[in-house]
DNA sequence: CGTTATCTTGACGTACATCAAATGTCGTGG
DNA sequence: CCACGACATTTGATGTACGTCAAGATAACG
């Protein structure tokens, strides 16, 4: 696989009006926008498919857009110079990518699966900013909470142990997933063993035992490597709070 | 000392139109509102006085107001049940705080010297955000950029090692700092060096440890405890960004 | 100028990292 | 369908950076 300059394929609208008839747009930011300004908001937006792996925004990089994805999960992370990665969040459907007051991107985006995303220029979303001071506000309340998100993570980056930070993180991902039986859930992880080291401040290894233990201990199933399911719900939650 | 169901003195105006008069305006949000209308802003301001190792916010309660700091500097953390303690930022002047959607504090805040607030009442502060949207774009670039900081210091507290996050810490630090010539910088340190453990992931001996070694290795003197002299500011620069 | 909190330094322990190998998973082609 | 290879995950043996426990040394304070 070769390396080329526009490593993602753009997808001309073909339908008009897609916004309106986007089935993301209940879970996203453009749900601020009212219906009959809807074209507005469309054809200043570009559909945008990125493989998995790849990557769409690059850390340091002029940050010339905004993206909003509506299918699959992208990684956003920061590195090292000598390749030690941190991944700051994984970005599912409806995230809003971008903020970024600077001039170039803080972190950089890959695709984790297959991602479609929303392109928005990034001039032409600020003076549609500007006319739509119900869509900035719903972007304040989106930074608000990415903030909240990003102090809990601090708290566990900087004080859980192992088995805290995966409980956390199993405990997270599981709100919004199927629940299958009382006080259990089933969840899939679209990311592999390094992500999700590299999401709690671990090595791979640690990850994997640190699994194999809390599945010894009847806390959760790995039925697949990315499927996993919680039997004992209230027990995880209080290992992820930092009791026992 | 006892502590008392209300924990901070409270000064009413007594001069006329405080915020015009306000010397830390122009380095806070408020410099959003213009001249003509920050009696707006003075009138549904409260300045309230917080002395050195009060809380003022605390996490879980009821989110009823904003603050900005005028003066001093604040801890803000977030607490495990068994004491863990991780501090997720350090507020000083200029700084605005309480960002939060939810209805209770996402954190708690904690001053480290004599403190002064502006409080905002949150519905007040919420209407007065509709009638002027530079306020809110304002707050939307400030959310942008503690955004940033939160994953930056997410790389420090997951990737980084002990002497890497002092550097880095001092070198955020030194930013705005009195230069001491070439490579050089003065810095303050208002916290202690628990503060400082529980902001970087650490414990107070490490943070002891790590500081003595920069100082044998040439890159920092230490003249007091809360006094930091960068003397070597490129080393200590490629240090933080994870180079030697 | 004692008293107490904070900081530093030392000796030792441990949770997690590193290194290494075995096992499992999945796509590809015979 | 099965054999093969590439890669991800698991498991094991060992190392180490930082934590913990315990004194001293400084600094802060009445």
């Amino acid at each position: 696989m070769v390396a080329r300059p526009l490593s993602f394929v753009i997808e001309p609208h073909r339908v008009l009006d897609p916004c309106a008839h986007c089935d993301v747009r209940s879970v996203s930011v453009c749900s601020a926008i009212d219906d009959r300004d809807l074209n507005r908001l469309a054809e200043m937006a570009e559909v945008v498919n990125v493989e998995s792996g790849r990557t769409f925004i690059d850390e340091g990089e002029k940050a010339d857009a905004f993206f909003n994805i509506t299918a699959g999960t992208a990684r956003l992370y920061k590195l090292l110079p000598d390749g030690r990665r941190q991944i700051t969040g994984f970005a599912g459907v409806g995230h809003f990518l971008g903020l970024a007051v600077s001039a170039t991107y803080a972190f950089s985006a890959e695709a984790v699966d297959a991602v479609r995303v929303c392109r928005f220029s990034r001039p032409r979303l600020r003076r549609l900013l500007e006319d739509f001071p119900a869509m900035e506000q719903r972007l304040l309340d989106v930074a608000a909470n990415e903030l909240v998100a990003a102090q809990e993570q601090m708290l566990l980056l900087g004080r859980k142990t192992a088995r805290e930070r995966l409980a956390s993180f199993l405990v997270a991902r599981s709100a919004g997933s199927t629940p299958c039986g009382p006080n259990q859930a089933r969840l899939h992880l679209p990311m592999g063993r390094g992500d999700i080291a590299d999401y709690l401040g671990l090595t791979i290894e640690t990850v994997s035992r640190t699994l194999t233990r809390l599945k010894s201990e009847k806390l959760i199933e790995i039925p697949t490597t990315t499927d996993i399911v919680i039997r004992d719900r209230d027990g995880l939650e209080a290992l992820a709070g930092g009791l026992n």
